[in-house]
DNA sequence: TTTGAGCGC
């Protein structure tokens, strides 16, 4: 399953977020989309997971948890729109 | 700062 974070600070790494959500999970891929243009980080994330049930606790505990000075909004991430 | 790429006619 794949996990949307949302409302991130600018200083928050993947490093960062590999260690919040390993507790929840094994992570298996981690994308910090950044804006083509200004390169700037877009203020969220997704975070791919191991389906072993324990995302859902991880939405619970980070949604709306403060991090890094920001509340973190987290959900299970849509499919991104595919351009075939 | 809230749903990912890339980017040509």
């Amino acid at each position: 399953m794949t996990l949307y974070i949302g409302n991130l600070s600018y200083q928050v790494t993947d490093q960062d977020i590999r260690e919040v959500l390993s507790e929840y999970g094994q992570i298996q891929r981690l994308n910090l989309p950044v804006d083509r243009e200004t390169g700037r980080m877009r203020g969220f994330a997704f975070v791919e997971m191991s389906d072993d049930g324990q995302e859902d606790a991880a939405i619970d505990d980070l949604n709306g948890a403060e991090w890094m000075g920001r509340s973190l909004k987290v959900n299970r991430a849509k499919p991104r729109d595919s351009r075939s």
